[in-house]
DNA sequence: TGTTGTTTGTTGGAAAACCAACACTGACTT
DNA sequence: AAGTCAGTGTTGGTTTTCCAACAAACAACA
């Protein structure tokens, strides 16, 4: 553990934790630190959650697997990310399945205990705070890459992709964080498609693109 | 806002606050109730959030509008619903506009506020759990949506759905609760395009199905 | 019973996306 | 300078979806 306090120290959800409660914090949550190695399973789908996995080091792939036993990939998650929350929190059953991708390390930890403490920590409001947060950044992600999904084709995704990133940027001109082939998964379809759809975008004048480098026009 | 009362104490979020507490709660709070009338703006998109809304009566659209200033509705709320929470959690811009789909209630209060009493209040803790809850659920649903959408053809999507279904039934055989119409739009497709996919599907002994009843079967 | 409106399934032509294959580009290596 | 490689754009045939129109099933109601 104590190789790790560091890490953990620097996480989004315990940087405001005072450095000296943090230890005394995580005996509370009754924490937990584990190991997987790469390809190992991190937890199997059907499993009823109590504890809340934030990842120290190593990234992890969410699956979900289907009535017909056929399983799809779903999410991946890297290290800071926060895992199993949602089932956490409502104290529900995994519908996920969970492996290694990397070999990885994971802080276990009980989110609910922080409701029940009686003793007046400063960790106390601190960390619910930065975990509603965290929660929220996350639910936010979600509903983004929903509202780019919700449209019926290719072109549409795109433009609503763009949008967004424009507003973020505060300009029309920005780079995106995606190769053309991550792009495509984001949005759920074809890369070769969407490279189609791009330079016909821009044939339009919606648009001008080379690489990442995105510069929007109003028409 | 005593009107709303009993509403409030029966909401999901207020439920379990001591029913004796709730009207020095909401104040502490810093609580508002805005009435709105049918398609009056609620929000606009840019506007940075502060209060998470509780929708008391009433049904609200989302919209996002797009560098090219066309607008997409992306979700639809109704009473008992939360409103704005992840804005008001991060605190930060909105890129969702709000209009009253109906005459509408809504009680707007401060959740941050929650996590800076000092007085040791009963609701305190109780608020918080269930906000946590409320936010946990709200994202599991976008999580299992957005599986659903993860995929590039209609029969992908429809078995994605349909065996979610059946896990949660906890049975091979249930009921959906969406029309033919309204489950085209969950999935972003078309209703004849799905509905003739829904026949090659029975077609190829995946599944029987008649109107909302479903029956999977192992081929 | 007949009328009406709603929901669902079916069909066929048009449009879009899939898919595999290949060409082009630029970065890096030797 | 030549070779390698990953990322991207292009193309054409195939599959899927869209879209509009219509038919069948069914519920509500006069």
């Amino acid at each position: 553990m104590s190789d790790y306090i560091k890490t953990i120290q620097k996480s989004k959800l315990f940087r405001r934790v005072p450095e000296e409660e943090l230890e005394d914090l995580l005996e509370h949550l009754d924490s937990q630190l584990k190991f997987y190695s790469k390809d190992q399973v991190v937890l199997t789908a059907g499993r009823r959650i109590k504890r809340v996995g934030l990842i120290l080091e190593g990234t992890l792939n969410l699956y979900e697997s289907d009535f017909w036993e056929r399983t799809h990939q779903i999410d991946q998650l890297k290290h800071g990310e926060l895992l199993m929350e949602n089932f956490a929190v409502s104290g529900s059953v995994t519908i996920h399945s969970v492996t290694a991708a990397t070999s990885a390390a994971v802080l276990w930890f009980n989110i609910r205990e922080i409701l029940t403490l009686d003793e007046n920590h400063t960790y106390n409001t601190v960390l619910i705070q930065s975990f509603m947060r965290e929660m929220a950044r996350k639910n936010l992600q979600l509903y983004t890459r929903l509202s780019d999904m919700d449209r019926t084709t290719t072109k549409e995704k795109l433009l609503s992709f763009l949008s967004k990133e424009a507003l973020h940027h505060h300009s029309n001109e920005f780079d995106i964080p995606y190769s053309r082939q991550q792009l495509a998964d984001y949005l759920s379809v074809e890369r070769s498609a969407m490279s189609a759809e791009l330079s016909e975008l821009a044939r339009q004048g919606y648009l001008i693109t080379r690489k990442n480098h995105f510069i929007l026009l109003k028409k």
